[in-house]
DNA sequence: ATTGATAATCTCAACGTTGAGATAAGAGCA
DNA sequence: TGCTCTTATCTCAACGTTGAGATTATCAAT
């Protein structure tokens, strides 16, 4: 009869009747959905010899589109990490051969970051496992349900300014 | 028309026609949520002082009822982390005088963390305006929707294993 | 009682992120 | 041209978590 979130709010409604605990509901479930996905994709590619990250990165270049390149400052942002990280990660991949950096010839403060031939391979090899791993995760919903809780959460998501104009 | 992760999906389906990313309209969104979710969440308690991991430990025993401890396993199970953070936190809530540690007298090998008077107070006083910012940010929510949302979810949640049996 | 397996907590080195500051380059304006 | 503001990236110290190992205690079985 329920999930852990269902256990504390039940345990609110006996500690603080006063306060009614609805928005846990939605809180709470977002923020343990996201550790345990989380833990099951870090296994995932973990038996592929990947970090999250590191696909997280790949992938934002792949579907970027030939070049397949992106300045720092881009995925930045579509990583929702500080410069800091980027720039450490950006180093690594590179470390490994993964992606190269490329000097930005329109604007010199930038750089322009992109996958290498091996980098492409790698991203293109994983993608379809990738979802199809995601899909093993999610198989207890039905694609009425997919739909209606992606929507909910796009809305959500669009209320709170989660846009990308660029 | 969109958030960011219809801007991802429409580009993979430009890049990789042949994969279907549906899962990534659940996956990722779910992760963004949580993250932008975090960062509200952050600045309200910053503004109050806090950390969101004291709040949640507090918050934990004190919806645990009187006498509102707990011991260490069973705050690292609640906050999904692992036994030296718990260790770590537990040293930190105690040096704020928020909570205290306590012999366990059945099982010396635990130890049971108790909310001081300072720490019940301070989680007391708290709950109902953390709610309250939760609802804010839920605000575009109707509230078949919120039942909606908070419903797929705990499905999920359960076809993962998410129980607290204890 | 002893032994061995399991469990709870703490310790600590390795690691990655944060966030502020440094550096360098573009942009707007006089 | 010179001045100032803004932007892009990198640097780096502080911080917290991870994850393995150490320690101590419990439990089951003999």
């Amino acid at each position: 009869m329920g999930d852990a979130v269902d256990l504390i709010m039940t345990q609110w409604l006996r500690e603080r009747p006063d306060v009614d605990t609805w928005p846990m509901g939605i809180v709470g479930r977002v923020s343990r959905l996201a550790r345990l996905l989380d833990r099951e994709l870090k296994e995932f590619f973990a038996a592929h010899g990947l970090e999250r990250w590191e696909f997280d990165v790949l992938a934002t270049l792949r579907r970027s589109g030939p070049p397949y390149e992106l300045t720092a400052g881009a995925l930045n942002r579509a990583a929702m990490v500080t410069s800091g990280a980027i720039t450490n990660r950006i180093d690594r991949l590179a470390a490994k051969g993964l992606v190269e950096r490329m000097p930005d010839e329109g604007d010199r403060r930038s750089i322009r970051v992109r996958l290498t031939e091996h980098g492409l391979a790698t991203i293109d090899g994983l993608v379809a496992p990738h979802v199809a791993n995601e899909a093993r995760l999610l198989a207890t919903l039905s694609p009425e349900e997919r739909d209606q809780l992606a929507g909910l959460m796009r809305g959500l998501l669009e209320s709170l300014g989660d846009t990308t104009p660029e």
